[in-house]
DNA sequence: CTGAAAGCGCTTACAG
DNA sequence: CTGAAAGCGCTTACAG
């Protein structure tokens, strides 16, 4: 608007003619039995008439704790995190502002940027798919919820994916498919979710006496041109052990792999079936469409935030909410009906 | 770590032998002429030792701005912001923190989010693609950069893109493949980046004689679901106009289009051919692949953010860089070779 | 119901 | 080169 001096309580106060406290009182509705009706009006027009804005900065000292969430995920910009955080803002709503911590994609934020976001003195912190090294940094006294962190549940709140029974169909299809070689593309984000559906696809691969590939060039991080590298890169020694289908850590891996595919002339599902983790909406369009195991983003972004409001108000009760489940879809390109 | 007393700079100068004053001016890097190197060293050794973060509250306070640069996006989820961002990154190194305003897909954010973040004090402002009543909501006083943001360069700073021989590129193109009737799959964002585009389709398309339909249901919010809705709903409309291509004005809409067009039963590109904005990682592998224009992110996070860091430096110079160019992609899905 | 005042943890002239 | 002190703009007991 201008470039006058900023507005401040104190600016308020004199409008009204009352008390910087009592300017506060209103602000920060704690006016029951505080503030008469008529100094609460009073308050209200000037601030509008004036522009007042709090200083987050100044509040947040006075008070100990900023009114920040902050979410740290190692892969921001992946479609996934729409669904999240429209979660995670419908659960906050007004009382706090959800801000994002941002890393290249599939890293995990140094401890550097830790520090920084401990010094923003947030109410609260809400962490997707950690590593365990993440996890050691995570130093602070803010209340803290892991969203997709299976293994870790025991030692700090976490709203995890029932995956089991979706990771059984995925590789039940593929066995049902005569698929008997099967390769896995790993993510390098070392994050504990990876190991957990890497390790139930072996399981299940073993009870079918399916062979898994896993060499380790058949990783990368959480991004379509790199994963289309690694798998270009891996595909001699993947094809020469006989392997007829890709399980991929994400959907963006996946991606990676059918563009690869493309390039080497490899028919995806005839000559190689390709499955992901995640639905993005993508995965419904791709050439061909993708078999993916469906994580629902919204409703963890619910659960996470829910227990992260418990706790920064201590009403957290002693035990969390069951996981939230995980569905397979067939589609084309393990050569399902589209 | 532990639930023990915050550490303070005060409890960082008592352990070090010094005064606040003297631990301030270390940890930002104001010793020249003014700090012995015994007693910087002393400061370092303490801070490591107590495991010292300064209170961006407290600092934002007594400097009057915070290190806060936030970016505001209506479509952060948008994998086009994960370049954009890693350019922003970039330039911005360790001086400034980058933080990112959340709001729905295609949504801006409200007056109310924005009032909260002029009170975190910001040291600047980054802006993605802004409707003109957004604009006149920025009412504060700190520096703001807009991105993509064509015919608003005079009165804000801002880094666009050069779409003009890119969008006859593209219309060139579908006039060279025999369309005459085309339709034109607006975003509702209200954002003067898509008005361009609509623009500049329909002027290079008059050249060619050739007739656009836009019908008033043939927009959406920025999301894949939103798009083939609106498409599917405008599809009787467009077919009987004679519609055979489609000009969206985003990779998002344009994979909305090929699901929608998947379910009519609709061949693409035979029936219809398609085309977007952005060259996302993913029109290489849709079905078909995408034909677009390609507007690289990075680039302009890069050029945006350092317009932002002179601004708040106050070293900017009369007049900004030219725009990026955007450049025109042909893949299958208008017929041309993948 | 209201206001004066202490205190949150920094940064920055200022005096030495 | 160093430190004492003022001041940034709030919130919250506390006294009335």
């Amino acid at each position: 608007m201008n470039r006058s001096p900023r507005v401040t309580a104190a600016m308020v106060a004199e409008r009204a003619g009352l008390s910087v406290a009592t300017v506060s009182l209103v602000l920060n509705s704690k006016t029951d039995g505080r503030v008469s009706a008529a100094n609460i009006a009073r308050v209200q027009t000037a601030v509008a008439e004036l522009g007042y804005v709090v200083d987050q900065g100044a509040s947040a000292l006075a008070r100990g704790r900023s009114d920040l969430v902050i979410l740290i995920a190692p892969d921001l910009s992946n479609p996934f995190f729409g669904s999240v955080i429209r979660g995670i803002k419908a659960e906050l709503g007004s009382r706090f502002q959800l801000v994002l911590s941002v890393t290249e994609s599939g890293v995990q934020p140094s401890a550097g940027d830790l520090r920084r976001f401990a010094g923003l003195r947030p109410a609260g912190l809400l962490v997707d798919a950690p590593s365990d090294a993440f996890l050691a940094d995570l130093s602070g006294d803010e209340p803290l919820v892991l969203l997709d962190a299976p293994g870790l549940e025991e030692s700090v709140a976490a709203v995890n994916y029932d995956m089991h029974q979706a990771i059984a169909d995925l590789v039940d299809h593929l066995a049902e498919r005569g698929h008997r070689t099967i390769a896995y593309l790993d993510s390098t984000t070392g994050t504990t979710t990876f190991h957990l559906r890497r390790r139930r696809v072996l399981d299940r691969a073993a009870t079918h006496g399916m062979t898994v590939v896993t060499p380790g060039a058949a990783r990368s991080i959480i991004d379509m041109q790199a994963a289309a590298y690694a798998f270009r890169d891996a595909w001699p020694l993947l094809e020469s052990s006989g392997v007829t289908a890709v399980v991929c850590a994400t959907d963006t891996h996946a991606y990676g792999v059918l563009e690869a595919a493309r390039t080497l002339g490899l028919a995806v599902p005839h000559s190689l079936a390709v499955t992901g983790f995640d639905d993005l909406p993508y995965s419904r369009v791709t050439s061909p469409a993708l078999t993916t195991v469906r994580l629902p983003g919204e409703p963890l972004g619910h659960a996470a935030a829910k227990r992260l409001v418990r706790m920064i108000d201590e009403t957290e009760p002693a035990e969390g909410q069951p996981n939230l489940v995980a569905t397979f879809v067939a589609r084309e390109s393990t050569g399902a009906i589209g």
